[in-house]
RNA sequence: GCAGUUAUAGUACAGUCUGGUUAGUACUCGUGCUUGCCAAGUACGUGACCCGGGUUCAAAUCCCGGUAACUGCACCA
């Protein structure tokens, strides 16, 4: 299915929808998730815990999204993350600094450059706006960071543009007290905040998003020392190093050079094992190794994790080797130690980062799982039932002669146990279809033979094939049913 | 941020050009009846002109300014 479609689908079943819509003022790129959105998102991240972070036995924590300026000092945001822009006087078109240079004059200029370099190269070769031939007014820095001011005084602080950033600053007390080892994993799931120039496509660009992300601390020394990797060696992977992606085995990309080290393709292994299990077609994905220009600044190697949607292809994961940029940079501003003991080895850890989108990974989860049955005249979301914002539909077939009580009392014996939803009204095609919209698995129908035999029929949203079933079993077949893989 | 397009119920659309009665349709949603396993029928009901200003006796409709969404460009640590 398309954007439009999941879109209206995101609308009418309570996925998601724009952010204080109610108000003419509300601003771009702020959206939120309504129960279904919600429930989705809860369970998308209970299989990432269990694939990712039990699997691997990381550690998670939950750090502030208000963080000290000194932070994005050490971290090179308030230097780095920031564009020189120009502005043309004459049409406001905005343009980047240094790429608008280079185009025109063919001088390379680094975009960490003093401003007056620029305005200099502008001003000596002459560059008006490639649009309307408008002089530029004087360079400027715009920060993709939110400034906040605390208390009275108004301190400047930051609404963190990655959530990485406290899990390098809480990294030596968690190693000291939580009896950290070499190679340790530390993860966490919050907001992040990003004044984008301009959000667009709802969930795929957002000033206020959701991240998951992952840093493995590791000895720079032992990164093929790596004893799990027989754990994924023959998971199949695709990679993008030219024109096309490649599919091949984990070991295959780490024998023919691919991937550096057996460190990186283990974690390049399970993330892909963990995709496949959210439902989204992983044979329409790829690990693109960014070229030198297109990294991120504190990136060595680098490689996005990236799905084929209607829009074109989606940057879901940034997988990043940030070497021992983030510690040493937050060790020479702290004064901190931030080396560790690995054996006999002191080593200042390098960290593999795995950077997931969680809003955009949500999105790619409904397109690729919305379905038109035309033959049933329905559309379906056949998300993985462990995934499913509703496990089961409880309904009764007509309210009367009792079945209501009677339905009522299944939903009562297995609502705390599963994400069930009672339904009384209406008819109860409408009641399948509305179940099948939201991506329920199942659906319990109550019948007058309920109530001579104590059993109910149970639907199959995927092939809507129905089987009576005693109603003492209906935990049972629904625990392993719903449960995750 | 630039350009183009658009903005009417939960969703999709009509009406706007040519200002004028109670803003219409379909689906959805709610209640009743009916039926009794796949969006049926039936009756009733809830629900909307993006925001602000201007023109006018009168603005959903015309004008100006904002905002948002879509498409393209630019941007995307």
């Amino acid at each position: 299915m398309n954007y439009e479609e999941v879109m209206k689908l995101a609308l009418e079943r309570g996925f998601y929808f724009p952010s204080c819509e109610v108000y003419s003022d509300a601003n771009a790129g702020f959206w939120e998730y309504g129960p279904s959105g919600v429930g989705l998102k809860n369970k998308f991240l209970e299989l990432w815990r269990r694939e990712l972070i039990r699997r691997d036995g990381m550690m998670e924590i939950d750090g502030s999204q208000i963080m000290s300026k000194s932070v994005f000092e050490a971290s090179g945001h308030l230097g780095n993350f920031a564009d020189p822009i120009i502005k043309c006087t004459k049409c406001n078109s905005t343009f980047r600094a240094d790429r608008t240079i280079a185009e025109i004059a063919n001088i390379e200029i680094p975009e960490s450059a003093d401003l007056d370099e620029f305005d200099y190269a502008i001003k000596e070769n002459k560059i008006q706006c490639p649009k309307c031939k408008g002089d530029f007014s004087s360079t400027k820095k715009f920060n993709m960071m939110f400034k906040v001011g605390i208390g009275p005084q108004e301190e400047e602080a930051y609404l963190r543009p990655e959530t990485c950033q406290s899990i390098f600053v809480d990294f030596p007390r968690l190693f000291k007290t939580m009896r950290g080892k070499l190679p340790l994993g530390i993860a966490q799931v919050g907001k992040s905040f990003r004044n984008e120039i301009a959000p667009r496509q709802s969930l795929l660009r957002l000033r206020e998003f959701y991240q998951a992300e992952i840093e493995v601390f590791c000895n720079p020394n032992r990164l093929n020392e790596v004893e799990k990797f027989t754990e994924i060696e023959n998971t199949i992977i695709r990679v993008q190093t030219d024109a096309e992606p490649v599919t091949m085995t984990c070991k295959e990309a780490l024998e023919s050079g691919t991937v550096p080290n057996k460190f990186v393709a283990y974690y390049l292994g399970i993330l892909t094992e963990f995709y496949e299990k959210t439902g989204i077609d992983v044979t329409k994905s790829r690990f693109r190794k960014l070229g030198d220009k297109e990294k991120a600044f504190y990136a060595e190697v680098a490689f996005d994790f990236e799905v084929e949607t209607t829009i074109g292809w989606l940057e879901l994961v940034a997988c990043n080797y940030r070497s021992d940029y983030d510690l040493s940079s937050h060790a020479n501003k702290s004064k901190e130690k931030f080396e560790v003991m690995d054996n006999d080895e002191k080593v200042l850890p390098h960290v593999f980062e795995i950077s997931m989108g969680i809003d955009r990974s949500l999105y790619t989860i409904l397109e690729h799982s919305l379905k038109n049955d035309e033959e049933h005249e329905r559309m379906v979301l056949s998300l993985k039932p462990y995934l499913s914002p509703v496990h089961v539909g409880i309904l009764s077939l007509v309210k009367k002669d009792g079945l209501k009580e009677k339905t009522d009392e299944i939903f009562l014996n297995i609502k705390r146990k599963f994400d069930a939803f009672l339904d009384h009204s209406g008819a109860i095609g409408r009641r399948y279809r509305r179940l099948d919209e939201i991506g329920a698995p199942f659906a319990i129908t109550v019948d007058h033979q309920t109530l001579e035999d104590n059993t109910v029929t149970i639907r199959k949203r995927d092939s809507m094939e129905q089987s009576r079933v005693d109603i003492s079993k209906i935990d049972s077949i629904l625990l392993e049913s719903v449960a995750f893989p």
